[in-house]
DNA sequence: AACTTAACAGTTAC
DNA sequence: GGTAACTGTTAAGT
């Protein structure tokens, strides 16, 4: 039976039963998963920080809109997409093609790989450039995820709140008392979301004045693609 | 054929 | 008196 629905670096990690209950519980507290000391992987994480900036191209046009409730948008943020040749990933009505990975993405990958087990062929890039740019409530349920794969996310940069909220407890059927779950994604963390994470709980980025430096997020993710249709 | 919505604006809460 | 936290959209894609 699969327990662990979140585990986050520091110490948040939870049993998919209590996620269903609205009983989180701490079941574990992970230590720095770097195998550097850690003033070590400080310095590396500013490193990878400065190179993705120089590397990362981030999409424009058509690839840097979405589309919701019938209206096109800008996404309040950049956001680019590097991965395996001929991969697409499609979210909001706009298709994504992957860019060739890049020397850093294929290192932060690798890093992600040896410390989780898992591999991956994709990752979604996001940089917001100060504490306006923000991403909105969503669940990534996209089909073409593989849902045996959890979702790996590096946080770079300054430190941005969190926010996961239970879907039960939003808009006109929120007959549920579940407390939104927050978090701190700090500079060099990595945050594991497994399944069910993504079906019971929406996950947002808000914005924060007070905030005035650029974060960069890869979500490295598990694609398999639908050929048909 | 229901069901959902990675955006914003507007309102309320603090 | 500001930021933060909720609500309601809306028509197209799944």
């Amino acid at each position: 039976m699969e327990k662990c629905v979140i585990q986050g670096q520091n110490n948040h990690s939870w049993h998919s039963d209590a996620l269903k209950k609205g009983q989180w519980k701490n079941i574990e507290l992970e230590k720095d998963v770097s195998i550097k000391g850690e003033e070590e992987a400080e310095e590396e994480a500013d490193h990878l920080f400065i190179q993705l900036e120089d590397e990362v191209m981030y999409s424009t046009g058509e690839e840097a809109k979405v589309k919701v409730f019938g209206k096109v948008y800008n996404i309040p943020r950049k956001q680019a997409t590097y991965g395996d040749a001929g991969l697409t990933y499609t979210y909001s009505g706009v298709t994504r093609s992957a860019c060739t990975w890049t020397p850093t993405l294929e290192y932060i990958r690798d890093a992600v790989t040896k410390t989780t087990g898992y591999t991956f062929n994709f990752v979604l890039i996001n940089r917001y450039k100060d504490g306006q740019d923000h991403i909105g409530e969503h669940r990534d349920d996209e089909k073409e995820l593989d849902p045996l794969c959890p979702i790996a996310s590096v946080s770079l940069g300054a430190a941005r709140d969190f926010i996961f909220r239970h879907r039960d407890t939003r808009g006109k059927q929120n007959c549920r008392h579940i407390e939104p779950v927050k978090m701190e994604l700090a500079h060099g963390s990595l945050l594991l979301m497994n399944q069910p994470t993504n079906t019971y709980w929406y996950h947002s980025l808000p914005v924060r004045k007070k905030v005035l430096l650029p974060r960069i997020n890869l979500t490295f993710r598990r694609i398999v693609q639908d050929n048909k249709k």
